[in-house]
DNA sequence: CCGGACGCCTGTCGGC
DNA sequence: TGCCGACAGGCGTCCG
């Protein structure tokens, strides 16, 4: 579910309630995520402030005075900010109980996401240490996609998936940004120039603050943290549209499996 | 090193 | 109506 943009927007959403807050302690009904919660993470923030909140690739960041939390939302993971009293449904997982009777509560029906405690240096944690450029970052160009691509014969839709490539760019967008760059997503990525490398950086730009702008895309699962949905799904010109009209030329979008991931696109826009 | 396939989970939907 | 397989915003790991 959440790429970068419902990421964004959750970050966006929870921060004025948490920030300068008080962690009075964790609760957690279900310890099983992608990976288990230690039980040390409930000591390391109890009595907390959240100093301040940051986001890094898909990744969401609690800035606590001695380390960080991370948190993933997976496929399927949202996040609320209720009263602590509000009862949890069967997969409101994890509750940060705040200083002002609230709670920030993730609920994740499939428990692909997860949650850790890293000390500083926060940047060296296994899982951010090695991840490529934020796509909206002036680090993030054509330039680096070429490069990158040089010597890659994967379909330019995984290697832009790719998270040593560029952060935060799942399948959702992944298909938005090709179909906007008349770029096919089967094409080998190392035998695309460097022109059209930078017309496919702008469009993942585009998109994803497009996304941004309307509070993500919910199908299913997502919703913004009072409990909004994000609108960036009637925007959507080819995922989810198999056999409807290309919105550019108006032949029939394909549906084509890539990667084990299902990938939209029109035959007549894209090469 | 690379690319591709496989699990991890639960819920939903379409076909029979 | 019920059952069963396919599929769903991710990603670490394993295998050839």
């Amino acid at each position: 579910m959440p790429e970068l943009p419902e990421v964004e927007t959750s970050l966006r959403g929870i921060a004025p309630h948490l920030r300068g807050r008080r962690i009075v302690r964790l609760v957690a009904r279900q310890r099983r995520l992608r990976w288990p919660v230690p039980e040390t993470v409930d000591a390391a923030v109890a009595g907390q402030p959240v100093e301040s909140l940051s986001r890094r690739a898909k990744y969401l960041l609690l800035h606590l005075p001695r380390g960080a939390l991370i948190l993933h939302l997976g496929m399927s993971g949202s996040l609320r900010v209720l009263p602590a009293t509000t009862p949890a449904g069967a997969h409101d997982h994890i509750d940060l109980v705040l200083d002002d009777g609230r709670c920030l509560r993730l609920r994740d029906p499939r428990r692909f996401g997860s949650l850790h405690w890293a000390e500083p240096p926060i940047a060296a944690h296994p899982l951010l240490a090695r991840l490529g450029p934020e796509p909206l970052s002036p680090g993030f160009d054509g330039a680096h996609l070429f490069r990158l691509s040089r010597d890659s014969r994967a379909p330019v839709k995984n290697f832009i998936m790719d998270s040593h490539v560029v952060v935060g760019v799942g399948n959702i967008y992944a298909s938005e940004a090709l179909h906007r760059a008349g770029i096919h997503p089967h094409r080998p990525a190392g035998r695309i120039a460097l022109a059209r490398h930078e017309r496919l950086a702008t469009s993942i730009k585009t998109v994803l603050a497009a996304a941004i702008a309307q509070g993500g895309t919910s199908l299913r699962d997502f919703v913004q943290e009072d409990g909004a949905p994000g609108y960036f799904a009637q925007a959507l010109k080819v995922y989810g549209r198999a056999g409807l009209p290309c919105p550019g030329c108006g032949e029939p979008v394909r549906q084509q499996r890539i990667g084990q991931r299902s990938s939209f696109y029109c035959p007549r826009c894209q090469h």
